[in-house]
DNA sequence: ATTGTCTTACTGGTCCGACCACCTGATGAC
DNA sequence: GTCATCAGGTGGTCGGACCAGTAAGACAAT
């Protein structure tokens, strides 16, 4: 009925204004913002609220504040911001499924893309990925993290920024459902093989140029490794 | 060749402390952390450093500040975490067309569930979404808002979670590609109709459960919104 | 025994000032 | 013209003072 109410702290009503002149485009990566003495005068608060407030940013990667120089809107398209989300975002036990759900979305209509799009570096790139993780069958460890960058490369080659971008949020919950596959799937003889070949298989499509083929290969990868999780009951610990 | 080198602020490594500790389990959502104080003797840093790192955690939604009381670990899978960094991220001009294809990957795929999972709850959020978007139609707004929250009713029918999550993640990037695309449709007579009419059609689909017919209204409905950005050159500018 | 009030100690919140490290531009010496 | 030095500005860190809020305990009133 009631709830507990919560008072905007003042580094809060920095970042929000910080905020508007960004969305109006009155600051744009590269411009420098005026100095914390400035900003705290400017403001009516102590350059401690302003600090909290620039610090705040500064994490997401939206500013960078330079020692003697001063402190510049970031490239907001940067990677950190990203990242830093992930790594505080782990994944639901119960959602391994609902991931893999997502996955079959997105990741094959990438393949079908890539399988259109994809260029002779592009097509390399796979290939080195797809030695990787030839090498990591060979040498028997769980080699998600070469599996991931397979698939990355994948994305990578439809040109879409959009897309790419969505797939690098999703990237380090991607490792964690991979980790937890590979963990099952390795427990029944053959299937470090099986699997390898299904990424061998979405390889040959897409560099046949065949977008149904690429489709239809990370279908099956993905389903496959669906079904094993589903059989597991998707509960490692 | 050579790069600006970046020394880790205090503040940083402070965060990465608490990073570590929930990583590691060590803390968990409901937590209360150990005092500014405590934690600045600890750290054998200042209590400025600290409430810098506290105040950046505390705004990515990780932490949250009571005073008189402490700083507790908030439930990581808030949605503030999504919506801050929407906030940051403005779309390329370039990018509508990029954006739409990802949509149809996405929001085809969400149909297609919907139409299979949705229940009667669901239908009815979707009818009221329809009607206020009726009302859009004879207000003569833009009316993307109601847009907005037609789809978002379709993605969260689909139950599943990490698609929900990752289409909150877009939603700022999609209101602007609404507000975009109607600016050009609407220069045409009848499209307001006619695009009242695509959303109709979805809708429709997906109360009969029909997952194939769901997915090609939507298909229609986001290729016709491509057809138009594409003609006028998707700039608006 | 229960409830209300007050006090104390602790918490976060804000501000201020001091000082350090770094950067840039101007000036003077060679 | 080049290089070194200095001044003034920037962010970075620290510590202290004081305020606002919370919780717990002690004591008084019913």
């Amino acid at each position: 009925m009631f709830q507990r109410i919560k008072t905007k702290r003042v580094y809060e009503l920095v970042v929000e204004q910080i905020q508007e002149h960004l969305r109006k485009g009155d600051l744009r990566p590269g411009d420098k913002l005026m100095s914390e003495r400035e900003l705290a005068d400017m403001l009516g608060v102590s350059r401690s609220a302003v600090r909290e407030a620039l610090s705040a940013l500064d994490f997401l990667g939206v500013l960078e504040s330079r020692q003697g120089e001063g402190t510049f809107i970031a490239d907001v398209s940067s990677q950190l911001l990203l990242e830093h989300l992930a790594v505080f975002v782990t994944i639901d036990r119960e959602a391994n499924l609902e991931l893999l759900e997502l996955r079959k979305i997105l990741e094959v209509a990438a393949a079908e893309m890539a399988a259109a799009r994809a260029g002779a570096l592009d097509h390399e790139k796979m290939a080195e990925a797809l030695r990787l993780m030839e090498q990591d069958v060979h040498s028997g460890i769980l080699g998600e993290s070469n599996d991931a960058l397979f698939h990355r490369c994948i994305v990578e080659s439809t040109q879409n920024k959009m897309l790419t971008k969505s797939m690098v949020l999703l990237s380090d919950l991607v490792v964690q459902n991979m980790r937890v596959s590979r963990q099952f799937l390795f427990q029944r003889p053959g299937n470090r093989e099986r699997l390898y070949n299904q990424h061998r298989q979405v390889f040959l499509a897409i560099k046949e140029g065949n977008s149904e083929k690429a489709g239809r290969a990370m279908v099956d990868h993905l389903e496959f490794v669906e079904r094993e999780l589903i059989c597991y009951g998707s509960r490692p610990e």
